[in-house]
DNA sequence: GCGTAAGGTG
DNA sequence: CACCTTACGC
């Protein structure tokens, strides 16, 4: 069994990009954020011709959106709305009888001062929601989270510890919030059961970062963790950085999970 | 020697065009309409790589702009403006002996009557100072005028006559003052030394309307005209419609002509 | 830097 | 339909 996680800056601009992974890498199951597209226009049709018929989407116009694409039927489909704002920051689906969990977590805007900047209290809160619900124990068993939780927790997680640490996404309150959803789920990040600590291990590049490859100046904002009961599954994690290198990519990379 | 007219249609977002262009036709002259850039913007260094190295541009923000590009030095370069609204619409370059005139004139929008239509207006005065600039004697041997003049005089310069009879472009105010410019001038039309009527012959095709090659309700909006002692030299003159069937194709195909 | 959207021009 | 600009989010 073989899950992907992406966040694929539209899912409409990147088409050419997404085509290319699934007949490369041929996951199972992929799950993407911040598809930028409202349901009824979600090019369904699209994957369809690319063997990937049942798709568990809900986004909106213009900004976010989640989806859990796949070869075959879920057993059930479903997503959480945490405030008003929503933004479509959440579905959930179980596929051979694990649950795949996809959030879209607030990218908290560039102040990390809740009282200066909503969208990072935003951030926060919903990291507290998300605590919240995994820590009511939905996700005991048989269960994936994965998604751009937009927060890379580790040192070895940036290009620059010391030159993020009061950057969005890096900071101490972030971090410690993320650990507890994690814990609150019971959860184990995968991605360094595989590749563990001190390897550096990037998911991101900003757009406005030239030479990525040469500056490297990345940060692990995409994860995938999976409940205890599947950790001696774990096959092999990979982090795709060539996607990022190609003609018109996204900012993030695919993370791919294979498990037994 | 090998001259070309192409209202582009923005030169930034057509460099995969032109340069096929250039690479396949390889004329001694480009003379582009519609840039839509300013000059400190315009990409010189992508023209130079193809080697044309001689740029004789004059473009402004987002509208307009003529440009006049070269493998050789010009001996002369200049441009006209006629009022105070201007629009970047005339450059002008000797090359090789032969002075080249390169033109954009105001499409005029949608309503043929200039009371009630100041870009009606613009247009027919923009065509009455071509007139007096003709007259004067400039363009009387070895001369060249070119571009997107937004006028289709002939019944066999647009897919419907009858349809377009009040449709601004083709009405029978436009088409008189054209044909004073010309006769100011004195000059010939190249195009239809080459392709004599009753050929049917167009150089513009609306975005709008579908599918071009089966319905194919085009317009002759682009010229070439030359000066008397210039029609004997004239090899051929080629309309590249294959260039509107191109991926992000100008609205506008490439017109050549080739002197001995 | 690269997505989205709206409003204007051709 | 496809370009431009402005404004916005990431």
């Amino acid at each position: 069994m073989k899950i992907a996680s992406w966040n694929i800056n539209s899912v409409r601009s990147r088409q050419h990009l997404v085509a290319d992974f699934l007949r490369d890498h041929a996951p199972d199951i992929l799950c993407l954020q911040e598809t930028k597209v409202e349901d009824d226009k979600f090019p369904r049709q699209f994957f369809e011709e690319l063997g990937y018929g049942h798709q568990t989407i809900r986004g909106q116009k213009s900004y976010n959106g989640t989806a859990i694409i796949a070869k075959n039927a879920p057993e059930f489909a479903d997503h959480l709305v945490f405030d008003e704002q929503d933004g479509a920051r959440h579905v959930a689906a179980r596929h051979d009888g694990v649950t795949i969990h996809n959030f879209y977590v607030p990218a908290g805007g560039d102040i990390p001062d809740p009282q200066a900047n909503d969208k990072f209290a935003h951030k926060l809160r919903f990291l507290d929601d998300m605590q919240a619900y995994c820590a009511s124990g939905h996700l005991a068993e048989a269960s994936i989270l994965v998604g751009d939780l937009n927060i890379a927790p580790s040192v070895h997680d940036v290009w620059s510890s010391k030159q993020l640490a009061n950057v969005v996404s890096h900071t101490e309150v972030e971090i410690n919030k993320l650990e507890a959803v994690r814990q609150a789920g019971g959860l184990v990040d995968a991605v360094r059961v595989v590749h563990p600590e001190p390897a550096m291990l990037y998911s991101w590049w900003s757009y406005r970062s030239p030479d990525f490859r040469k500056n490297n100046r990345g940060r692990r904002l995409d994860h995938i963790w999976v409940s205890p009961d599947l950790v001696g599954r774990i096959r092999h994690v990979s982090l795709l950085d060539d996607y990022r290198a190609r003609e018109k990519p996204s900012d993030h990379i695919p993370l791919v999970l294979e498990l037994t």
